[in-house]
DNA sequence: CGAGTAATTGAGAGCGCTCAAACACGGTGG
DNA sequence: CCACCGTGTTTGAGCGCTCTCAATTACTCG
């Protein structure tokens, strides 16, 4: 498969100077120039010329790997650099509830910034790359880039908005909403990456989906096939292709603006 | 009525140096000495020397009066001193959908940090006086303050946490567990800064704990009867003594440990 | 090829929403 | 002081969406 033998190479040569240049493309691969954190791995001199290479690619995560474990000591913040990953914790009654989805270029372990644990764990969905920030070591030191910090702080920021978003969908939107504003947000996340918008693999089972959307597994699959029907979509397996994004869109009640709260 | 007497009597002397010396006590009003934001403006000198009187104390809210509008020019963030708060964004239909209530102590503004907008509004519920942090202009300056700079990571930080807790609620929890989840969280609140847990007036309506915790109005209200015939809260009004507060727990999922997640 | 997991589809039931009406409360004006 | 209105709260009846349970089919991987 495509991601094995990338990460399997990589991994070989997985130096911090390998960092320095641009990654390999590939579906789900994105350039280190997009990475948010491109200004402490990339070099830089915004900081003074304090800043250095903070910012370490990790080994590859295998499918089904823990990046961290829900109540681990906090210590790093990772930016994925391909792959998939899912964040989640565990109900009350042992189940597990996922919390997010993060593509490349997006930030895992923002939550556990605050505290000293991570409060969910982090799994890897399929083979991943990601790259990690010593975080805790930075917060210890009196050393205070700004760059990151107001990188960091604008990442939580964000995050406060997705989830705020969610809150809305879980509180207020049915099913097909919730499944269709669940595509509309996925696609513009390839979009933003330059990746095929309307056309991509779900990296998460359908029970993940449901887990992430607050639905029954079963209801997820019966959105999907009357999706189908109402050809708003094509799907394979995880395969999906968006055939019609503005029909797509208004059910989600989300008219193309993207995040709207 | 209490609250306003005392507000208008700060309002007429609300110098900075107000601040310095502990607010009044009175129901839902807290020392400063508690604020989460005590370093910046009682005299600090861990910031080595730099940290000036930065946090301001504002005009007081009348009830309904808006901190600041969805969509506004993010400049400040506000630290809740007395009264009580709501945010709250507008879904496509036009309703408003609420997305935290804010008791003192608490923070309101935080998601509109990475953004130049303010994501959604915020609103007094009651005579409510905040401390206004003009981080707008902080962020802005090269000047950096460790100490501000961690505290709101950590508040950041918290309120991602209580996101997804609230994310687990909307999403698993019946009726019955999210009115016992909320009733059960104000009292951790209201306990954390010394007021009375268990017998406390709730600053909003039953129609925005509906919408807060993704119900009808109808259902927030049968539930609260419900949990008076069961002996669990005895309720008039606004009026909310908990009765029993172990069994409101269990029914809440959260075993007594505050925030599982 | 076979075993285990994931996905799909069907049938039935329950929870919470919607609609509707009655009631309580607070403020306003006569 | 009371009538009045608006808003907020309570209670009831019925329906619909989604969950649950169950069975079948499709993958994935050893």
């Amino acid at each position: 498969m495509d991601h094995d033998e990338q990460a399997v190479q990589l991994s070989q040569k997985s130096s911090a100077r390998e960092h320095t240049k641009p990654c390999q493309t590939s579906p789900h691969r994105t350039h280190c120039q997009d990475c948010s954190l491109a200004a402490l791995c990339l070099p830089s001199f915004d900081d003074n010329g304090t800043a250095t290479k903070i910012v370490k690619r990790s080994r590859p995560f295998k499918r089904g790997e823990y990046l961290y474990r829900q109540g681990d000591e906090f210590s790093c913040v990772f930016a994925v650099c391909s792959g998939a990953l899912k964040t989640f914790g565990l109900s009350d009654n042992g189940e597990e509830l996922i919390t997010g989805f993060h593509l490349p270029s997006e930030l895992v372990g923002l939550s556990g910034m605050g505290c000293n644990i991570y409060p969910v764990s982090a799994l890897a969905l399929e083979e991943t790359l990601v790259c990690r920030i010593p975080l805790k070591q930075l917060d210890e030191q009196p050393l205070q880039l700004p760059h990151l910090r107001r990188r960091l702080m604008r990442c939580m920021s964000r995050e406060l908005r997705d989830n705020q978003q969610m809150r809305l969908l879980l509180s207020k939107k049915n099913a097909d909403e919730r499944i269709a504003a669940f595509l509309i947000d996925l696609s513009a996340r390839f979009r933003s990456r330059d990746l095929p918008a309307n056309q991509f693999r779900l990296p998460m089972s359908r029970n993940e989906i449901g887990s992430y959307l607050g639905l029954a597994v079963e209801t997820v699959s019966r959105v999907f096939t009357r999706f189908q029907q109402m050809r708003l979509i094509a799907s394979e397996g995880k395969e999906v292709h968006i055939l019609a994004p503005l029909e797509l869109s208004t059910l989600a009640g989300w008219h193309l603006e993207g995040s709207p709260i």
